[in-house]
RNA sequence: GCGCGCUUAGCUCAGUGGUAGAGCGCUUGCUUCACACGCAAGAAGUCGCAGGUUCGAACCCUGCAGCGCGCACCA
């Protein structure tokens, strides 16, 4: 046992022990020592974009993830917890290009060029890439990180190209030209999930145009984008609308560009059912090429689309002398004065709609013709069947992906095969149904099967240089007889040169798959077409060198970086080979991450779970909150309302930082930050600290140097032993049962409650009795209930509090005659404690009658100091009080009623012939007086009297008018019935002797 | 429009049918030999509103209102 410094100081102690973690290899995880009798947990880390610094989200996600694994160790699990970065592809491009801007090393990505921009961003990455994990392992992550990994680390980008191979062969990656979501200030395509709808408060504007067909008819269409309108390529109304349907197959006169010749913006009139005949003036003007529904309307109507943009946003010659150059909201307002000046323009509206915007850029996302790749999700319905909780029954079609409705026949170079797709399960042929994942809370279960019941084909390609590039090269030739050998031969030298491996797939324009081996038959099929020779795989730099000496060029693009991300729970496994750390770890046991990204990354890594591990890559999921500030704003830089998290590890520490978090982290809510509750933490970790100290004092040579963790002895027990290890026993209940059900503000609630309330106020103060006495015995036997007490709960505070719970683990030698693997060298491993058994109740004598008695005395407590305040007597004045009871208390009990009211002397007696008016309390031992000589206020105790009367008859009523209910005895359960009699019984008794004390102090 | 969640003390929240709770804040007293980052005692609530079920409702059911979130979306 080492002396504790007075005063706790969290930033020495956190780094001695997280070095010495680390140095022990306390966090590393073997696979080779899971069995039976070891079993494995493992929680893969949400990686963190490589960017980013810890936010307040990070630390309540990460300290989440750092309870589970280490009371995993406690349990005697073999536990990975693996951790890495993610390279975060328009993140990371647009910190670094800022970055090289600012410091004047390039004014366009093009100054630099692709190769060398990604080789500052590798730079940058290697150089500030660590700020994060470092920061976690301030918090006291216990990361395996032998086994860190980064989203494009060799071995993983092989992973991403295997994944992209393999989908392409199913058929279910195809390259297409389709409406998508075009970011203007990053300049790349996103999916539909990084698109984020905002109520917009707009104009909508009405103009008129002419219908030549039908001299002096005018028809008026209500617009948002009056910008778009030399797009337009078609006026669309609903043909059940009688205003309108005989107008179909006439023109309209487009009066945008103003000067473009009159005959080249006619326009046809077309019928279209989706138009809203109630919306606007039910006259619809269709955009193809900008516009997702009018797209849609195009491809039905075989309209043409006019991209009048250029990628950024800006507009373009076609769209008009007046408008080229201009960017899309300026040439909004400058297209609606045209109509305006022209008499074409009847009314502005105000009008209320939703935008979409880029959610990392925050601007407006333009629908935008354009080609790119595209994924039909894998296992979408194994993904959803394997969800418990879910609202709803799986689809029929179990084993079939959906159909895609997106898919334009016309515009996908490359048709899709619908074959069905082999179900997965475990060996033997027979079907059983998966097991179930389990979200908590279990509410998300239905947001996310929603979501996959949903779900439309996953454009993967971005038009970055960041990221994993599209393993495709392509080579397109025109066939002609005479080219037909030379073409043979050039592609035969090129197989064998290539040498290529199973990762290779060849596809022709119609969309068949050849692999490597059936090079040549490509050539006799497809005579006589126009053909693209398409070549997928992760080749090595001599394939690469071998395409481009054959013509074949690399796709340009880079996939989305959640197209990475997917793969995270077994690629950073070893996922191709059938690794040791696969076979045991997958699937992993817990994935702790927020709702906000439910589809970006935890349903599309369950599709992949199935897809390529044949099972889920999870046996639970627990969504956090959203941590916002104490007014519910969200987090954000520009508000300022974000604090540091390291900056709170440095003021108040880590633990407090953890402990404050997850006091206040209740399941499925959102969290209102506030720093009150990492005082709170702060404040706990004191008390803590000062009742070990406490312990301490009273084991030197002084003190009577009493052992650490001493033999209790069963008859020396007290009730406020009895009482306390009750009561710890609840709480090892309580907290494991949390635990469990990942109810973590409630374990640390509990731990509060018994730690704080139960040992330190109650038990610790009582303890002084004996350990002020010069009864030795007994002073050994309340210090051995102690430290058995003390051992118990730091290895229950343990996962909450790493740090503190390991100093006092030291400081009191509770690591002393332990195995080194068992807490003798770590807390980390000590045992978790287990309740009580039978025989550990029946050795120490535990029934609840120690409980009540122990209760009894404190009621008396609180009776006395109810009393001492009544009565305005200063809690450090000592007086006298004299219990009437009936029956003797035991030396003990005596002394310890003394202790808690400060009292001196504290007498018992059988009978006391109080003087008038002294104030007393009625308590379960009997009778409290507080004689007060000479100062007795009559009147304030008749006061006190009457009003405590008032209150116990306000209770008896409630209780009689229930009993008086004839239906109340009829009907209610016997144990019910007995119980409101023993409480009017009770208060009964109660307001007799209130009666009494009133009549003895007169009118 | 569809779906989900929330509404309990000044604040943040527990409380699954039987005597309304915690932390913070507030009031009062106390530097009493572990701890003032502390100890002790208090004040403070028509449990969002209206119906219903029940002997009994903060709790179950229905409706309404307010707040928040997700999905979809008609220019």
């Amino acid at each position: 046992m080492s002396e504790i410094p007075k005063t706790y100081e969290p930033q020495a102690i956190e780094e001695r022990w997280y070095a010495q973690w680390l140095a022990d290899g306390c966090f590393t995880a073997d696979p080779a020592r899971v069995s039976e009798q070891r079993p494995a947990y493992s929680i893969v880390i949400p990686p963190p974009n490589v960017t980013g610094v810890l936010t307040l989200g990070h630390v309540l996600n990460n300290t989440i993830q750092d309870i589970l694994a280490r009371r995993a160790r406690m349990q005697g699990k073999e536990v990975l917890w693996l951790p890495g970065t993610d390279h975060a592809g328009i993140a990371t491009q647009n910190v670094v290009e800022r970055t090289l801007r600012k410091a004047g090393e390039m004014k366009h990505r093009d100054d630099l060029g692709r190769e060398a921009l990604v080789a500052k961003i590798w730079e940058w990455k290697e150089k500030y890439g660590g700020i994060i994990t470092q920061q976690l392992k301030k918090l006291g992550a216990s990361c395996d990180w032998s086994r860190e990994r980064f989203t494009m680390d060799a071995e993983y980008s092989r992973c991403v190209s295997r994944v992209f191979v393999d989908l392409y062969k199913k058929g279910l990656i195809y390259r297409g030209k389709r409406m998508v979501n075009w970011c203007p200030a990053s300049l790349t395509a996103l999916s539909d999930e990084e698109v984020e709808m905002k109520p917009q408060n707009g104009t909508l504007y009405y103009f008129k145009v002419e219908v030549p067909e039908q001299p002096g008819i005018w028809l008026t269409i209500a617009t948002t984008r009056p910008e778009t309108i030399p797009g337009d390529t078609a006026i669309a109304v609903n043909p059940k609308d009688p205003r309108y349907a005989h107008l179909i197959g006439q023109h309209a006169v487009r009066p945008l560009p103003a000067e473009m010749p009159r005959e080249l913006r006619l326009i046809p009139i077309i019928g279209d059912e989706h138009i809203d005949i109630a919306f606007g003036t039910g006259v619809l003007k269709v955009t193809p090429a900008h516009d997702k529904a009018d797209f849609e309307i195009g491809q039905r109507h075989g309209l043409a689309g006019v991209d009048i943009m250029n990628p950024d946003g800006t507009m373009n010659a076609l769209a008009g002398k007046s408008l080229a150059g201009l960017d899309r909201f300026e040439a909004r307002k400058v297209a609606t004065e045209q109509l305006r000046e022209m008499g074409a323009l009847e009314k502005e509206e105000p009008h209320q709609n939703n935008v979409g915007y880029s959610e990392r850029a925050q601007v407006p996302i333009e629908p935008r013709l354009s080609e790119q790749w595209f994924l039909k999700y894998p296992s979408v319905a194994q993904a959803r069947a394997c969800v418990a909780g879910r609202v709803g029954v799986p689809p029929a079609d179990a084993g079939v992906p959906p159909e895609s409705p997106n898919v334009a026949g016309a515009f996908a170079d490359i048709s899709t095969s619908d074959r069905p797709r082999e179900t997965r399960g475990p060996a033997g042929g027979t079907p059983t149904l998966p097991e179930e994942m389990r979200f908590f809370p279990e509410r998300w279960a239905k947001v996310y099967d929603h979501w996959l019941g949903g779900i439309q084909d996953w454009c993967i390609s971005r038009q970055l240089w960041w990221g994993h590039r599209v393993p495709v090269w392509t080579q397109t030739a025109k066939r002609s007889d005479d080219s037909k050998e030379d073409f043979r031969t050039a592609l035969a030298f090129f197989t064998l040169d290539c040498d290529l491996k199973d990762l290779t797939v060849i596809r022709t324009s119609d969309g068949q798959v050849f692999s490597g081996i059936e090079f040549d038959r490509i050539i006799d099929e497809v005579e006589g077409e126009e053909f693209s020779f398409v070549a997928v795989g992760h080749f090595s730099e001599h394939e690469i060198a071998c395409l481009e000496n054959y013509g074949f060029t690399q796709d340009p693009d880079v996939l989305d970086t959640w197209f990475s991300s997917w793969l995270w729970p077994f690629a950073t496994m070893g996922w191709p080979e059938k690794t040791d750390r696969l076979a045991k770890f997958y699937p992993t046991t817990d994935l702790v991450t927020g709702p906000d990204i439910i589809f970006f990354w935890v349903a599309r890594m369950i599709m992949a779970g199935f897809e390529w591990m044949g099972e889920m890559p999870f046996r639970n999921v627990y969504f956090t909150g959203i941590i916002r500030d104490k007014q519910g704003r969200k987090m954000s830089k520009s508000l300022g309302n974000s604090p540091d998290p390291l900056d709170l590890i440095a003021q108040y520490g880590a633990d407090a930082l953890r402990f404050g978090v997850m006091r206040s982290a209740p399941l499925g809510a959102d969290i209102l930050f506030d720093e009150k509750n990492v005082e709170l933490g702060r404040n706990f970790c004191t008390k803590l600290w000062n009742a070990a100290r406490f312990r301490q004092m009273h084991s030197g040579a002084e003190a009577g140097d009493f052992p650490t963790e001493g033999e209790i002895e069963p008859a020396l027990l007290t009730s406020d032993d009895k009482w306390l290890l009750l009561r710890l026993n609840a709480a090892i209940r309580e907290v494991s049962a949390a635990l469990d059900e990942y109810r973590f503000s409630d374990a640390a609630a509990v731990l509060y409650r018994f730690f704080w309330s139960e040992f330190c106020d109650w038990y610790l103060e009582a303890s002084k009795a004996a350990l002020y006495s010069s009864d030795v015995p007994r002073k050994a036997n309340t210090l051995a209930v102690i430290d058995f007490t003390l051992a118990h709960t730091l290895r229950l505070m343990h996962p909450f509090l790493p740090f503190i719970t390991e100093e006092l683990w030291h400081a009191l030698g509770f690591h002393d005659d332990l195995p080194a693997d068992q807490g003798g060298r770590t807390i980390m491993f000590a045992r978790w404690p287990a309740p009580f058994d039978n025989d550990f109740y029946h050795f120490y004598d535990l029934d609840p009658s120690a409980e009540e008695a122990a209760n009894a005395k404190y009621e008396c407590v609180n009776g006395g100091r109810a009393l001492r305040r009544d009565a305005n007597i200063a809690s450090n004045k000592r007086v006298r009080f004299v219990l009437q009871s009936a029956t003797p208390l035991l030396p003990h009990d005596t002394e310890v009623l003394r202790i808690l009211l400060n009292a001196e002397p504290f007498e018992v007696v059988e009978n006391y012939a109080a003087p008038r008016g002294t104030p007393s309390a009625l308590t379960p031992l009997g009778t409290l007086f507080l004689p007060l000589e000479g100062l007795v206020d009559v009147a304030a105790e008749r006061e006190r009297v009457a009003k405590e009367i008032a209150k116990v008859e306000d209770e008896l009523a409630k209780v009689r008018a229930k009993l008086a209910n004839p239906a109340f005895a009829g009907k209610v359960p016997p144990a019910v019935l007995a119980e409101h009699q023993q409480r009017e019984a009770a208060w009964a008794e109660k307001l007799a002797q209130l009666t009494r004390m009133r009549e003895a102090l007169g009118n």
